[in-house]
DNA sequence: AAACAAATTTAGTCTTGACTAAAATAAAGT
DNA sequence: ACTTTATTTTAGTCAAGACTAAATTTGTTT
């Protein structure tokens, strides 16, 4: 078994590599800041896992994961998204706290656990906030949303995702009845990179700034 | 937050002090065994744990733990028979498989995962194998049963607890009908530390070799 | 093309928790 | 009481994975 470590910089990788502004090679200032570690453990990091051929190393250039490093990585992932899903689903997690916990129980977890939980929940495909969940084989079908942020006035848009990254976000989404599948319509678009105004099913209308919204993905509707 | 490793410690001198042949002093040497360690490993660590006072240290004696100690090594152990009991009635794991799990997730878990599998198991203070499980303050009431190897022929007992140290006893156990609560009536005794003839509810009478009916703790009945 | 800034790597240190080998202590037998 | 044996501790290593400070490379600017 590998270290959570490995684990996590891998898994770290792989996001970087696919993420929404994906860069063709991942750099070490990049890598080293997602992982909130100095450039020095990084690169430390990245020539080991070099070494035993996870990855391609480019010295000064960056790194691109190799099949056997993105293998680890979907596996990784997998747990963390089936594991959020169980938490949300079966616990009762707020979709804000799930990914913490799922950050240190995604390491902790045997196949078995995986099998169970993905069986009880009806092997999903979609994870806690909308994220595609990678199937045994570590396959993976990334979808590519718009923000929120870029839709038109006057049109419609279903929340397909979200980013987990700040729990703040999304107690604050969450508050405002933003959920995955909840269907949008925009308003007003206020000038100067102001705030959205929306109409949330049959609320009231709501404002919403654009930081938020340019963290939430969505398929627009009709 | 203390250390995998340190939790583990605690938690397995803890289990010696009260283990059913629990020794005043835990030795070194008895200590490293149960953690697969060198004793040399084992004395490194006792003293880091002295120094913080979390047990008492007598060199060339053993250790008893302190206060401190023993609210985190309960803390664990609470964590580890929740979870264990979570896995066997939640996502139906059997009970020679639960222990395994546990180990790596009892250090994963965050309170939030703990008061929720509690309150949906209905804070339950018996675990999987029949062992209490130590309230939120780290109430425990151990309970002393007999051994199902010291009953005499003719009676019948309850079991209500079992060693979890190996799981193919537990299977082979599970495999007989022995399980928690299940009565049975010692049909005879072979001389000779031979084994014991069970009836087992309503079944054809088994066989059982001392050594299994040794890891066997049971209630008598009438 | 030289010079400067930013990013990256190298070199060396630290902590944790294991290890082996050697030394010290305790316990038991004569 | 002395010797033998078993247990325990000390001393010194090692690997992981972090760190800082210094050196190197790259890229940008003039």
């Amino acid at each position: 078994m590998l270290s959570q470590s490995i684990e996590d910089y891998l898994k770290v990788i792989y996001k970087l590599q696919h993420g929404s502004d994906a860069p063709t090679q991942v750099t070490t200032s990049i890598l080293a800041e997602r992982m909130c570690v100095t450039a020095a453990s990084a690169t430390n990091m990245i020539k080991k896992l070099a070494e035993v051929n996870l990855l391609e190393y480019a010295p000064y250039k960056g790194v691109v994961l190799r099949k056997a490093g993105e293998k680890i990585a979907l596996e990784t992932i997998r747990h963390h998204r089936l594991i959020e899903l169980y938490l949300s689903e079966a616990l009762g997690y707020s979709w804000d706290a799930v990914d913490a916990e799922a950050e240190r129980l995604e390491h902790a977890i045997s196949e078995e656990f995986e099998e169970r939980i993905d069986s009880m929940l009806g092997h999903p495909t979609i994870g806690a906030h909308g994220e595609p969940i990678p199937d045994k084989n570590g396959q993976v079908e990334e979808q590519t949303y718009a923000r929120l942020s870029d839709i038109d006035r006057g049109q419609r848009a279903v929340i397909k995702r979200v980013s987990d990254r700040d729990p703040a976000m999304l107690r604050y989404m969450d508050g405002m009845g933003l959920q995955l599948n909840t269907v949008v319509k925009v308003c007003e678009k206020a000038p100067f990179k102001g705030p959205l105004t929306l109409l949330i099913e049959k609320d009231q209308p709501q404002t919403l700034g654009l930081e938020v919204a340019r963290h939430i993905f969505v398929d627009l509707v009709r």
